[in-house]
RNA sequence: GGCCGGAUGGCAGAGUGGUGAUGCAGAGGACUGCAAAUCCUCGUACAGCGGUUCGAUUCCGCUUCCGGCCUCCA
């Protein structure tokens, strides 16, 4: 099976094949920790833990190598710090620590490796010094700034003219630029701002310059895909294409870049100012992780996302009813030496169609109406194996279905069947008035009881 | 102003030049002591206007509306 994605750069869905099969490689701008994660953060990193799990899938496990950065050097790092008058380094460990947090709880992977800008300045500094000797950059009033004018690529990606991204007037014009488009590559810093020496004196890098210098030490000169937000095309993915491809000789950088659109919130963009802005912890307290991870999946990566509170009570059906899928009786041959590749297929033909996974996603309730239908143990067997492996793709599925089903009125379990023993006693007894008794009291703390043909009681937790 | 996306039934959301998405919600039925779950049946959906075509929701053009980027941003 073959993998389809759409590039930023052509503006086409394209055949993936990859440089080296045996290594297949991918770099997705990680946070800037200095704050909580926030749900559209969440959907970008969710996104692209489904192409990592699928490049996985069709590649080997050890033959994907995703890397994801750590922006751990940046000005609103260090306003952040200043206005909570703590160590910068205590805020980006206390972040970092809650992103990782946040990311597990939505069944992300970790990526292979996690470099952090900090820990790779070396690498920046070799790469601008080679920058500047390549004629690409020059240093005024120790600044050092890309001549965007050298390189007559620039703009291939977000297809702007210089004239274009000057227009908007909006590009900070400053005296010792040769060309108003050109960017900064290592500033100075002030006694009380962090720095590292360099040959322009103590300062510390512009954004852009990270991802060259890290994606080049942990990926190589060109790799396959490179992931973000749909807002990094320009500037941020513009600037790293004319640093990487100029620090290497014009040799070609990233083959895939791949973008995910927005999410809004109710159907207005989450900002701050507005009171919408949603972290994913404040999520985590209402619904389970993987409630929201459905949620971010239920629409494609390439179409605007709009976040509520019914989406995300869709997700909980959904799970509810996958998970539900799951408990049916199951054949032990079929466990044992079953295959379920065939039922398994339209799902990872959906995931690789450029990551449909709304498409993938009807395609599993497609699998659960079949497990509800079969009267076969063996065909049944085989479907929610199926399932399982569909959802392992997209990161779902994974737990227990009762902890699900059963979810935090599992500590009370003992209590719960214990009424359901009672109730069942009644019931063999025609009294039926008491049965309901005990049915109408569970259900008022939420839990739902199931009555199977075979006389005995299933439970769950409707919330 | 420049560039780039969208517009599908009550909601979410795929897809397609001519037949069924799928889920949620709703209606009816089966099953059940009652439920729940499940199954079956049902809904004259493709923003508007032109064009291409035997035929367009699907291709082309225009219009309207919505969103994003152009400044830190996933």
């Amino acid at each position: 099976m073959t993998l389809a994605l759409y590039n930023s750069l052509t503006r086409r869905k394209e055949r993936f094949e990859p440089l080296d099969p045996n290594r297949v490689r991918m770099y997705v701008c990680g946070p800037t920790v200095y704050d909580r994660a926030h749900i559209g953060n969440g959907r970008a990193f969710v996104v692209f833990d489904v192409l990592y799990r699928l490049l996985r899938d069709l590649y080997g496990k050890d033959h994907v190598c995703y890397v994801r950065n750590i922006t751990d050097v940046e000005d609103k790092i260090n306003a952040a710090a200043r206005a909570n008058n703590e160590p910068i380094s205590a805020l980006t460990a206390r972040t970092i620590a809650a992103f990782r947090d946040d990311m597990a709880a939505l069944g992300a992977l970790p990526p292979d490796i996690e470099p952090r800008a900090t820990e790779h300045i070396a690498q920046m500094i070799a790469m601008i010094e080679r920058l500047i000797a390549a004629g690409h950059a020059y240093e005024a009033e120790r600044h050092v700034l890309f001549a965007v004018a050298s390189d007559p690529h620039y703009g291939q990606l977000s297809r702007r003219s210089r004239d274009e991204m000057i227009a908007g007037a909006r590009v900070e014009v400053a005296p010792y630029k040769r060309d108003p488009a050109d960017f900064v590559l290592w500033k100075p810093s002030a006694p009380e701002e962090p720095g590292w020496d360099s040959p322009w004196g103590r300062g510390r890098p512009g954004w852009h310059i990270e991802c060259s210098a890290m994606s080049e030490a942990h990926l190589g000169e060109s790799f396959d895909i490179h992931g973000g937000g749909l807002d990094l095309i320009f500037p941020h993915h513009e600037n790293e294409i004319a640093q990487s491809t100029c620090a290497h000789d014009g040799r070609p950088f990233v083959r895939y870049w791949v973008h995910n659109v927005f999410l809004s919130v109710d159907s207005t963009k989450m900002s701050k100012s507005l009171g919408n802005f949603l972290t994913v912890r404040e999520l985590l307290d209402e619904a389970p992780g993987e409630a929201i991870r459905l949620a971010l999946l239920s629409a494609h990566y390439r179409d605007p996302l709009d976040w509520s509170e019914e989406r995300l009570r869709q997700a909980r059906r959904s799970l509810d009813r996958f998970y539900r899928a799951l408990t049916l009786s199951r054949d032990p041959v079929f466990e044992r030496f079953g295959e379920a590749e065939d039922a398994l297929r339209p799902v990872k033909e959906a995931l690789c169609d450029d990551l449909n996974t709304p498409l993938a996603l009807s395609r599993l309730h497609e699998l659960v109406g079949a497990i509800n239908r079969t009267s076969s143990d063996a065909v049944r067997s085989a479907l929610q194996r199926a399932l399982e492996e569909g959802g392992r793709l997209m990161g779902l599925l994974q737990q227990d279905p009762l902890a699900w089903l059963q979810g935090s009125a599992r500590d009370e379990a003992r209590r719960i069947e214990a009424q359901i023993a009672l109730r069942m006693a009644a019931r063999r007894e025609r009294r039926f008035a008491e049965a309901d008794k005990i049915r109408a009291a569970l259900a008022a703390e939420g839990v739902v009881l199931e009555d199977r043909p075979d006389g005995s009681t299933n439970w769950w937790r409707r919330e």
